[in-house]
DNA sequence: ATACTTGCTTGCGTTTTGCAAGTGCAAACA
DNA sequence: TGTTTGCACTTGCAAAACGCAAGCAAGTAT
């Protein structure tokens, strides 16, 4: 995950995102809009933390996500997306479109996508826009 | 890359093609449509032979891409996408749009996004319909 | 027959991953 | 105010994955 392999938009996207978790991280923050460090650490797929930190490391230096400060602790940071990561959600649309069609996916996960099917352009577009409200 | 980490449709994907080659490969898949060892060992990224040999078995395994005989020589294998391998054409598609967005990709990839973006919903059927004939 | 191509496989040193334990600081508690 | 707890990471180390170079068997060309 450090430099560049070639200029082919898909090779550009994989240096940056391109490895079993950061699309995981992205999900997360897609679904909660702003998580905890321990927050990340809880998720089903059950991530080391020193390779949490390295991932939230890279993305924020490609800006796909960023720190705040955490309301009610100095203890506590808040990660969330950036535009360009709110920007992967039509791609993380597609993703699941194409699991639903091709694995065994949740129920709720199936709920969401039938109400994908039926906009998916609004459906993408009022995601978006909710994302960047927070 | 082995076994399956949770049920989420996007933790199911990246257990299938989420490293940083397998979606180079697709790429290449969906530009050339068939294409032998070789011809994946000449991309721009240059992929070691060894890594090569084992993602297009895991691919295969996954039913993502099919070896097929090549019509003028025993000696070389041809590689294609399957349905399920097609079916990536609309993730594909989005990662372009996004990295178009957030990087600079080479210009050939700029005017085929221009088609796209004309008509997105066409473009990509006539793509997978034009892959699923070859 | 011989040399060359093609599609891999093998060895091996380097890098990345994953698990467990540890550290530093802030907040809560006694 | 001293101590314990919670949170966000770091560090150490073994295991796995990667990457490069060389090797190899089957097929093709000369």
């Amino acid at each position: 995950m450090k430099s560049q392999r070639s200029e082919c938009p898909i090779s550009q996207s994989l240096d940056v995102w391109g490895d079993k978790w950061s699309l995981l991280i992205i999900r997360d923050l897609m679904t909660a809009k702003q998580l905890t460090y321990g927050d990340f650490l809880k998720a089903p797929e059950g991530i080391a933390t020193n390779i949490l930190a390295a991932r939230l490391l890279m993305l924020e230096e490609n800006g796909l996500i960023e720190k705040l400060d955490h309301p009610e602790s100095k203890a506590k940071v808040l990660y969330r997306l950036t535009g360009k990561g709110i920007d992967l959600v039509p791609v993380m649309i597609e993703i699941n479109l194409w699991a639903e069609k091709h694995f065994t996916i949740p129920a709720d996960r199936k709920a969401m996508l039938k109400e994908v099917k039926k906009d998916k352009e609004g459906f993408i577009k009022a995601g978006m826009k909710e994302l960047r409200r927070s």
